[in-house]
DNA sequence: GTATTTGCAAACTATTTGCAGTATT
DNA sequence: AATACTGCAAATAGTTTGCAAATAC
């Protein structure tokens, strides 16, 4: 716990109780969670959590980058608190979100091309299909 | 229109004005509107048109393959009428989206690892960051 | 003529916001 | 003590759905 309330405070953040907790539950996590999740989870441990401070706390770590928002066509947000660059599986069906580790040679350069349209701050891999779940329940 | 029409058809898919229109609204714009954006366009020409057929052709479009439902972490789904294999640079702050054309090189062959997860159905790749325009406005 | 699609209206779900009290620095 | 954060409540926004009338094959 020590080490999340470090975190926070070194992206210049308040280190409540709510917020070390959110943290900890979206790092422990492999599931790529919306805020309802988080909350479902995080109010075990802090019953008078209230679902607004989720979303606010989320989108507060999202724009710090202390988690990321995925680029998802899901019905809710969803965010990953594993930072370092790696690629995601969706399936369309039930909306499981899969890490895909990098290969080796992957580093993420971008072209010439790409960096004359903004400042790009990251890139955000994603491969859509049907996991087998969902397709041998068609 | 003629060719929107047998698009449809190809599809198995009853070529009804409002489809027709909406598809080639999908076709000719190159900043991949939500629903909402395409509604505004299609009204002014067919006015007794109403949202809610937008939003179930538009489904009805993307689960079809006929347009693609992008993966973008925007406040509204947003749709490309392009569907032949490109990249996207998005301004999480105008939540503009810009085409990028794939590299010469580009084959987008999944790994096997990849291709383990699922029945993989396609690859999206999103550039985030600010444009110049939102750059300089902060 | 039959089946599918659309408009209307309403419901539903997800997310954001103002404000006053509370916790953190 | 000053500032930043949280809960409550309500509002807002986006999307989906049931049903009867209209349209396409």
């Amino acid at each position: 716990m020590k080490k999340i309330r470090e975190e926070l405070q070194q992206f210049g953040l308040a280190a409540t109780h709510p917020r070390s907790v959110i943290l900890r539950c979206l790092r422990e996590r492999k599931d790529h969670p919306d805020a309802e999740t988080v909350y479902q989870t995080v109010h075990q441990e802090i019953p008078s959590l209230s679902i607004d401070t989720v979303y606010r706390t989320l989108n507060l770590f999202a724009s710090s980058g202390l988690i990321v928002h995925l680029a998802m066509p899901t019905h809710r947000f969803r965010f990953d608190g594993g930072v370092e660059p790696h690629d995601h599986f969706l399936c369309t069906t039930c909306e499981q979100i899969v890490d895909i580790e990098p290969e080796e040679n992957d580093h993420q350069v971008f072209s010439e091309k790409v960096a004359a349209l903004g400042q790009i701050l990251s890139l955000q891999r994603v491969y859509l299909g049907t996991c087998h779940a969902c397709k041998k329940a068609i």
